[in-house]
DNA sequence: CCTCCTACTACGCGG
DNA sequence: TAGTAGGAGG
């Protein structure tokens, strides 16, 4: 009543509004309706779709900051996945500007393989596995495939072990084990016998004591399937659950994701249809469109305010996105100016783009736009090439994201496979790769002699070798060697534990001879070989210990790149998902190229709006200027071919590009016309102006970069040769030896015997390589 | 067993 | 074209 005293703002009245908000946190501030329901639905599950640059990552990371800050869960009681490390990586450092050093405690964000990786190394056994296993990539994966194929009799040549090795992901993808591969596609593979050779490389993997990346999740899928307990655990532990690019997962990855929320069932994925182009390695956009039915009472969140391109550019996308069939559909819209058109421009070949873009990109530099936010995105990495050698003529400071890497050049992969020795000495493929490297004298003959012994007893090679030196199968050189390099690699094994890992990497790299290797070495490249080694010591310094350098360098190959100098990013589409830039080129809008061919006859027409979207979030990228690029001619496999424009040119609103002729004169410049302008005018060969001015001085490409095979892996391992086991032969018997001929067993011990051989005389060997005589 | 040469394939995207 | 795998010869 009275005006004086007990007063008490009104409810819902300006002050108390006011004072809400002031209560309200402040990294609630500036986000609009929609990002806030997906920050604030803490419970119960919540899809939310978010369109390209609809402040997804936003979305995500302050629904994190939220969760913690309301003391709903700790750092580490929160699950959160992604699917690429720069993702992971972004989304960490966006956590600690909200929450500070409390990011670094969430140990579980990152990849799906990741995350699996480490719960695999706590439950390894449970699985059949050594919690210091080896996680193989690709390279080594089709390694180990050769040698399945070469132990069946299966002609590499017509099952190429590359075939098999796409045809294991994609079953690992879909979550299938060997026994569940159907028998119409185990047809498909070397008449029949393809789900028998994925059997026969999983069991490899297993005396390897090895996964590859499929592995990590259709194991730790079995491990949750099979051990209703550690399930249990994981599911109590994960208070909320958090999951971003949801349209990419595939089907392991999704089983994996519904088992291990099923308990407290608070699980917030985003995604956008729009942007899924991983379809490939088995992503189901199903998976978004079915998430209502697996989490009944579902809540969906809609973000489709754009806040990152221009309108023109929006525009552009929406259009050229529209095209396509298989969406939910959304519309995006901005309230931003209309700014700058995409242009489009048409040049005479990949040389005269890589060239126009280069100078494009120094005037814009001049104008103040920092290098920073100037990317190049490009179908395929082959095409980084250009850019790199006009780059570095011109020198323009750039950075290629994802290309040729740090860890696949030949000289750290044999580093590694050092290591890999040291820390695991099952790792064979590892062990194959540096008995001879550097020369030792240890040649095909004295592999093919582990191998056998090795695949007979079903041990590892170092340990084969172990036993083997013990004998007189091997010439007494060799054998020698080998005892040699055993000795080395347990004194390495045995300062594991107390000397640091780099100077213990240092250590190995020079007592093995492998420095030394490069020193000698005359050709041009050694001593950027050595450059690289030291690097890859100090790389190493980062981590605690040699286990963690090896699990980071097997999950995460990228190096991170110095952030000292301003430089432009060259990358491909794919990488670029989840990034933006204020300038974004595009190259390479050709047909064969984008969309690429092998998509087209592949998939189709769902390969065709694969590749659409890929355009889309090419596109999308964008701030404030897209410039799209088409050559007249390119370059494929050394031959120059004449190119036809995208037909996602052709997809593109009139209304919002704008077309620009290339500055050098290229005289194709309007689309309209070069659509077609050099489809029979100069044929198809020699006669081209682009093949002849190819022919014109090019400067020898220096660049280097030898990718060839390898990974790494973990710490400890024992070896136990064995020799307690008695043998089938007693003193007396008549024996055959496949090198010594026949003989007379002398004495016995264990699985070595003596045997007195007719021709060859006494000689210690091997029970495995005897037979009866 | 090593080195040199020829022949073949590959240039689709990632953990 | 380039990088590598496999074969021949020393």
């Amino acid at each position: 009543m009275t005006d004086f005293d007990d007063y008490a703002p009104q409810p819902g009245g300006l002050a108390a509004r006011a004072a809400a908000a002031a209560q309200r946190p402040p990294y609630l501030d500036g986000l609009n309706p929609e990002q806030r329901a997906a920050v604030e639905t803490l419970d119960g599950p919540v899809l939310v779709l978010a369109g390209a640059g609809t402040g997804k990552t936003r979305a995500l990371t302050t629904r994190i900051a939220h969760i913690m800050a309301l003391g709903k869960a700790r750092a580490w009681e929160i699950l959160a996945v992604t699917f690429t490390n720069k993702a992971a990586r972004e989304m960490r450092e966006r956590i600690e500007m909200l929450v500070g050093e409390g990011a670094q405690a969430m140990q579980w964000l990152g990849t799906f393989h990741a995350v699996s990786a480490n719960i695999l190394r706590r439950h390894a056994e449970l699985v059949g596995l050594k919690p210091n296993f080896t996680i193989l990539d690709t390279d080594d994966q089709i390694r180990l495939l050769k040698q399945v194929l070469q132990a069946e009799n299966i002609d590499d040549k017509r099952w190429p072990a590359r075939a098999l090795a796409m045809r294991i992901d994609s079953w690992k993808n879909r979550g299938l084990s060997p026994g569940q591969v159907s028998a119409g596609e185990a047809e498909s593979f070397a008449n029949g016998k393809g789900a028998q050779l994925y059997a026969l490389y999983q069991e490899r993997l297993k005396i390897l004591n090895a996964v590859d990346f499929g592995d990590l999740l259709l194991e730790s899928l079995r491990l949750f399937r099979e051990n209703a307990d550690v399930l249990a655990d994981y599911q109590q532990r994960f208070k909320y659950i958090l999951v971003d690019e949801y349209q990419d997962t595939n089907t392991a990855q999704y089983l994996w994701l519904r088992l291990i929320s099923q308990g407290r069932r608070n699980v917030c994925c985003v995604g956008d249809d729009d942007q899924s182009v991983y379809g490939w390695r088995g992503a189901e956009v199903e998976n978004i469109l079915r998430f209502e039915q697996d989490f009944p009472g579902a809540k969906i969140v809609r973000l489709e305010r754009n806040y990152r391109s221009s309108g023109h550019i929006l525009a552009a996308a929406s259009h050229l996105i529209a095209h396509n069939e298989d969406r939910l559909g959304k519309t995006l819209f901005t309230d931003g100016e209309d700014g700058e058109k995409p242009t489009l421009t048409g040049v005479w070949d990949s040389q005269e783009e890589a060239r126009v873009i280069g100078e494009d990109i120094e005037q814009l530099q001049r104008k103040g736009q920092s290098l920073e936010e100037v990317a190049i995105l490009v179908r395929a990495s082959f095409q980084m090439r250009e850019f790199e050698e006009r780059f570095v003529e011109i020198g323009l400071p750039y950075r290629i994201i994802g290309g040729a890497r740090f860890y696949e050049r030949l000289e750290i992969r044999d580093a590694l496979a050092y290591l890999r020795c040291v820390a695991q000495p099952a790792d064979d493929l590892a062990f194959e790769r540096i008995v001879n490297t550097p020369k030792r004298g240890l040649g095909d003959a004295t592999i093919q002699l582990l191998h056998a012994f090795g695949r007979r007893e079903r041990i590892p090679l170092m340990q084969a070798a172990r036993v083997l030196v013990e004998t007189e199968e091997m010439k007494p050189k060799p054998r020698g060697a080998l005892k040699n390099l055993i000795a080395d690699f347990d004194r390495w094994r045995d300062l594991i534990d107390t000397k640091p890992q780099h100077e213990l990497a240092e250590m190995v790299l020079d007592e093995s001879g492998y420095t030394e290797m490069w020193r000698q070495d005359k050709t041009p490249e050694a001593a950027g070989r050595l450059e690289n080694l030291k690097e890859l010591v100090r790389a190493m310094e980062e981590f605690p210990d040699l286990a963690a350098f090896l699990e980071h360098i097997s999950l995460v190959m990228d190096t991170e790149e110095s952030k000292e100098q301003e430089r432009v990013s060259v990358m491909t589409l794919h990488a670029a998902k989840g990034l933006e830039f204020e300038t974004v080129y595009l190259p390479g809008w050709e047909e064969g190229l984008f969309p690429h061919q092998r998509s087209l006859d592949e998939q189709g027409r769902a390969g065709l709006e694969e590749e659409r979207r890929l355009a889309y979030v090419g596109l999308t990228r964008a701030k404030r200027r897209a410039r799209i690029f088409f050559a007249s001619n390119r370059r494929i496999r050394g031959l120059w071919q004449p190119t036809v424009p995208s037909r996602f040119v052709d997809n593109l609103p009139p209304t919002h590009v704008e077309v620009v002729e290339a500055p050098s004169g290229a005289h194709y410049g309007g689309y309209a016309v070069s659509r077609f302008a050099n489809l029979d005018v100069y044929g198809s060969d020699y006669s081209t102006p682009g093949w002849k001015r190819a022919q014109g001085a090019r400067p020898a490409p220096a660049r280097e970069s030898r990718p060839s095979s390898r990974q790494p892996l973990t710490i400890e391992g024992e070896v136990v040769a064995r020799s307690s086991s008695t043998s089938r032969w007693n003193a007396g018997a008549r024996v055959f030896h496949m090198k010594f001929g026949p003989g007379t067993v002398a004495t016995v011990d264990g699985n070595k015997l003596t045997v007195d051989f007719d021709k060859a005389g006494r000689k210690m060997v091997l029970e495995s390589f005897l037979e009866a005589g």
